[in-house]
DNA sequence: CGTTTTACGTTGCAGTCGCAATGTAAAACA
DNA sequence: TGTTTTACATTGCGACTGCAACGTAAAACG
C-alpha cells in the first residue's frame, strides 16, 4: 500500500473546494472537474474520495452542517434570554463571508431538496436538532421565569429560526443588509420576549 | 407573414411549461428541449420567441411574481388588520399545488439569484414592491388607531415578510406543514399586533 | 525482497447542453 | 399573383458533463 492517508481529511478538503465553487459560481458550476481545479487536484482523486457527484454534494452539506452547529455551541453563555437567543440566531445571519459562503451553499440546496429526498432529509434532521436545542433553551427560561413569553416554545423556536432563515435568505440576495435584518429581528424578539 | 400570433401568448405558455419542468425535476433540468417537450412544441420554437436560455428563464420569473401579486391584490378588504395581514401572507404560503410550484420555482431563483445580478433585481423588484404595500397598510392601520402596534410599520412589514419566506421554504422542503407554519405565524402575529 | 494493495493520474466515451444555421411553408401586402 | 416577411422545424457543432477504464508508482506486509 501506499502513502497512509486520512481519507476524512481528503475529503474534508475537496468539500471545502466544493463549497468555494458553489459560492463563486453557483451550485450549477459544481462539477467533478471544477472542484478538482479549485482543489488543486486530479479529478480522478475526486473520484478516488467519492463515488459518485451526489455522495460528494451530500458530504460537502453534512460539513456545512456541522460548522454551523459547531459555532452554535461554541457560542458563550449570555446574561438574560433575548442575549442568548440573539446570540445563537445572529449565528446564522450571513454577518461575514464564512457565513454568506455557507448561508449560499444552504440556499442552493435547500432549493435542490424540493425534489430530492436524500438531501431533504439530511436538511430537515439538522434543521430539527437546532429547533429542539433553541426550544429547550426557552423552555429552561420559562420555568426559571426569567422571560416573560407567555407562548408555547416550541412555536417560539420555530418562529425565530424561520425568520432567521428568512432574514438570511433577503440578505443573501441583498434585499437589505444583515445589520438591517438584524434590528427587524431585534424588534422581534422584544415583542416576544418582552 | 403567416399566421398573426400572439407572442406574448405564446411566451407565457412557454413560461408554463419551464415553471411546471422546474417544480417536477428542479431547476437544473430546466433545457430548451426539457421545456420545449413539455410544452409539445419543438425546441426551435421556443428558440423563436426567447433569444436566450436565461431570457426565457427571466421572463417566467417575471410571470411568477406577476401571478403572486396578483392572488394578492384580488384579495377581499378584511375585518381586522390582523386578519388583512394574515390574509395577505396566506398567499404567499405554499397551501395549495398552485403556490407549491410557484415556491418551488421562487426558491430556485432566489439560490440563483446568489450569483445572477439580472435576477437578483428582478427579485429584489418585486419584494421592495410586496414590502412597500403591506408597509404602506400596516401605517394606515396604525394612523386610524385600529392597531396596538407601537413598532415601526416598515420593521414590522419586513418581519412578516421575511417570516413569511422562511415559513414557506420550511414547509417546503418539508420540515413542517402549512398549517403549522400558519400557527407559527398567528402566534407571531399576536404577539406584534396584540 | 517480492507481492499486494492502495492512491492517485490520464484518457475516453456516451450523453446533454445552448445556440447557430438552414430549410420550408404559409399568410399578409404590393 | 407574386413577393416578402414571419413562424416555425430540423440539423449539427463545440463544449461540457458524470463516470468507467485503464495505467502507474509507492509503501506496507509477508
Amino acid at each position: 500500500m501506499p502513502k497512509v492517508v486520512d481519507h476524512h481529511e481528503r475529503r474534508t478538503r475537496i468539500a471545502a473546494a466544493l463549497l468555494q465553487v458553489a459560492a463563486d459560481r453557483g451550485i450549477e458550476a459544481v462539477s467533478l472537474r471544477h472542484v478538482a481545479t479549485e482543489a488543486g487536484v486530479s479529478s480522478g482523486m475526486v473520484q478516488h474520495y467519492f463515488r459518485t457527484k451526489d455522495e460528494m454534494m451530500t458530504f460537502a452539506l453534512a460539513v456545512v452542517a456541522e460548522n454551523v452547529m459547531a459555532r452554535m455551541a461554541g457560542q458563550p453563555v449570555a446574561e438574560t434570554p433575548a442575549a442568548m437567543i440573539r446570540a445563537l440566531v445572529i449565528e446564522l445571519l450571513p454577518f461575514d463571508e464564512q457565513r454568506r459562503i455557507e448561508g449560499r451553499v444552504l440556499l442552493a440546496f435547500h432549493a435542490h431538496a424540493t425534489n430530492n429526498p436524500t438531501i431533504a432529509a439530511l436538511l430537515r434532521e439538522n434543521a430539527d436538532q437546532l429547533r429542539t436545542y433553541l426550544a429547550e433553551r426557552i423552555r429552561t427560561e420559562q420555568a426559571a421565569g426569567t422571560t416573560t413569553a407567555a407562548l408555547d416554545a416550541g412555536h417560539i423556536a420555530t418562529g425565530l429560526l424561520a425568520l432567521a432563515d428568512g432574514l438570511g435568505v433577503n440578505v443573501l440576495v441583498e434585499h437589505y443588509t444583515a445589520d438591517e435584518a438584524l434590528a427587524t429581528f431585534d424588534a422581534y424578539l422584544t415583542a416576544v420576549l418582552g
